[in-house]
DNA sequence: CGCATCCTTGAGGGCCATCAAAATGCGTGG
DNA sequence: CCACGCATTTTGATGGCCCTCAAGGATGCG
């Protein structure tokens, strides 16, 4: 998807454009589309970092990261421990919604803005829609397939190759909902996230930070990433976006 | 849920029976479990360890596990890493159907029997029944949940505290499809498993292995871990059930 | 009883945690 | 515009967890 098609899509549908976009919102009907921004009942925009989804509680909707980045976290003895990360155009909890209670917490990191989509509208869809429904499904496997890459990163790697796999897979997420940046990418990530999302010591984060700069593959500083050469940055990752079902390899065209 | 309930409804379905049980199969209608128990086409018992399905590779249908265990599983640069584990009543690859293309591998341990559902009738259970396909959504965010977990298991806990978890994790989930056992459970897993499952390396898991020996946690030898006091354990691994969505605090009893 | 698989043990070294402290950058208010 | 307070980043030192290489012992199966 070219990035006229997807400044179209944002603009046709500001808050839920970039639902699935680099999956499979090529295979949503226009009607679809329009519905599911519909379902969109109001939206919030939060200045500071703050939990908006709380382990054990039960919600009556479901949020749509609609700019900005949240934190998915379970918290330890004393410590918060990040399982995941997402980007605009996630639908951050709609498993809540099927599972009924959550099993974590949903932490915001800098600015962002939300929508938030009742269930009775879910409920809904699932009886009414069953082609959109199934998308549903599909977005919530997404987060599925990158946790088993997660799991699989923090059995292999070392702290610097896991920070690169994080870097890695965040740019081309962004990519995929029109968001790249060909230097990098702008994130409110600070190291003590980093070490919350790579199971590491805020100051072994450091260190690997450091050797990544020395490496000349990625260059950390306040509130941005850049990077000079994207191939380098997945060797050294071990990444392969494969999990991530972009339209390439993994992506599923089948009986719409 | 006791165990002569277990026992009947094994009876009654004795493919499917396990599915959900200890979770919401309290929620399937009579009429839902008899459709599930008629979609599995095949049987299929294997007695080695084998690959039965492939990254990337595209399947007609998804796989029920009958009896046995099975790992999932990434394959690494020269290793093999577990992101996963299943036990009877998993409905292991079912988003197999929604993501088109499978992300991992599913590997045998053991001896296994395995039950075939073709795609076609997922998607006609789709269409024709909201309901069993929310309850199809829900088993594959059971997954999800169990994968939250393993991250911040990998992030927060030492190795023998890693398989402290995994074996708090089997055993608790043994129980919720009535194999429980009151002393410990029967699994093939070998020390080289329990190192592809926590990320370290057979030799250094063999210490911990030890290490819980002596603590008096857990014995483990061929084919068998017994476990003399269980809240030992699960306080050793720091596990709290809540993500396996039992019938305690987290399940879910909503419109139906 | 021979073989394969699995388990066990020892030694040296690297990755990473923890404790302690300091430097840097940023927003606020004077 | 500067000063202050705060969060964030950086550095150093010590010790523990875990890796790798190497070898030996136990168990079960044909």
């Amino acid at each position: 998807m070219v990035d006229l098609e997807i400044a179209s899509e944002v603009e046709a549908f500001p808050l839920t454009g970039r639902f699935l976009m680099g999956r499979l919102r090529h295979d949503m009907f226009e009607a679809e589309k329009a519905l599911l921004e519909s379902m969109i009942e109001r939206t919030r925009t939060l200045a500071r970092p703050e939990r908006i989804l709380e382990k054990g509680k039960v919600y009556s909707y479901s949020t749509m990261l609609i700019d900005g980045f949240v934190l998915r976290t379970l918290d330890g003895v004393q410590n918060r421990y990040a399982v995941s990360f997402h980007v605009p155009g996630d639908f951050v909890d709609l498993h809540c919604f099927a599972l009924g209670r959550l099993d974590h917490n949903i932490d915001t990191i800098g600015e962002v803005t939300l929508g938030y989509v009742p269930h009775e509208q879910i409920a809904w869809v699932m009886r009414e829609h069953p082609h959109l429904a199934r998308l549903f499904w599909f977005s919530t496997l997404l987060d599925a397939a990158m946790h088993r890459e997660w799991v699989m990163k923090l059995e292999q790697l070392t702290t610097a190759r896991r920070l690169a796999h994080i870097f890695a897979e965040i740019w081309r997420r962004l990519d995929m909902v029109g968001l790249g940046d060909p230097k990098g990418f702008a994130t409110p990530l600070t190291q003590a996230h980093l070490a919350e999302m790579s199971g590491a010591s805020a100051i072994h984060v450091n260190r690997a930070v450091s050797e990544l700069r020395e490496l000349g593959i990625a260059d950390i500083h306040r509130g941005r990433i850049d990077i000079p050469d994207r191939a380098a940055l997945e060797r050294f990752a071990l990444f392969e976006p494969d999990y991530l079902y972009g339209e390439g390899t993994l992506s599923m065209r089948q009986d719409r």
